[in-house]
DNA sequence: ATGGGTGCAAAGTGTTTGCAAGTAT
DNA sequence: ATACTTGCAAACACTTTGCACCCAT
């Protein structure tokens, strides 16, 4: 990987997905350092995003429609409200086995796996009864 | 849902994802189904695999870059080459249990998860060494 | 000083949609 | 006859990129 360098549009990208607790979208994050810095521009931040995923500064959570951002923590899976579009994180165990039960399956080498659950969060089951 | 018809355009977008074994995207079914009738539209067929997802006669499987298709199976994972970017089943049980337990802990309503292997095939496992 | 980074706007990519004409029921 | 579908092209949503200037190292 070529040297980077610590720019303040990058630092701005990076406490900007810090700075939430749900995950974000690209032009989410953009909205939130443009209210910073109102001459970033949108490439700026997408360029930034790929940069820090690329770094393992962040996390990119591959999602319908958009991808969705988050501070790199540990591997864990996501829950979609089919309703509203909330994420959140799901606080289980990472099953390391499945990785290994997928490779003698498969003959791949695994790295790991992503999972989102799908379903409806409280207000929205509610609404729809 | 409204009343569907069945159109020789629909029975060949369905037709030409059936007749595939690895998971299609939108526009390879497209160049399939345009080879037989060179006068199908990118539109028709798009809306047309969009309809066929909601009868549940396909799947849409959600990847990076762009969605993938398959016919309509029992719950199951898929896996991702991150060299050659190929998809394929993954013939491990759905382990129902984690829905439980993801509802358990989020108050959601689960009603499924999906989960995607990250890897290597052995192809490209060869050429990375 | 040097080469990575920025802002801007244009171009890409994958998908959806408005419309007039066509067709399955 | 009705209203769902089609082909077409334009529009969309999200992201990447070429370029000339800028700035962190």
């Amino acid at each position: 990987m070529k040297q980077q360098r610590n720019t303040r549009q990058r630092q701005l990208v990076l406490a900007a997905v810090r700075a939430r607790c749900d995950h974000p979208s690209a032009d989410q994050i953009y909205l939130d350092v443009r209210a910073i810095d109102e001459r970033i521009s949108r490439g700026t931040v997408y360029r930034n995003l790929n940069i820090l995923v690329q770094q393992g500064e962040v996390l990119q959570v591959k999602l319908p429609h958009m991808d969705r951002f988050e501070c790199q923590s540990d591997k864990h899976y996501h829950l979609l409200c089919q309703g509203c579009g909330a994420v959140c994180d799901v606080h289980l165990p990472y099953y390391a086995e499945l990785d290994e039960q997928a490779a003698k399956k498969t003959g791949y080498t695994i790295e790991r796996h992503r999972a989102v659950f799908e379903g409806l969060c409280p207000n929205c089951r509610n609404k729809k009864i």
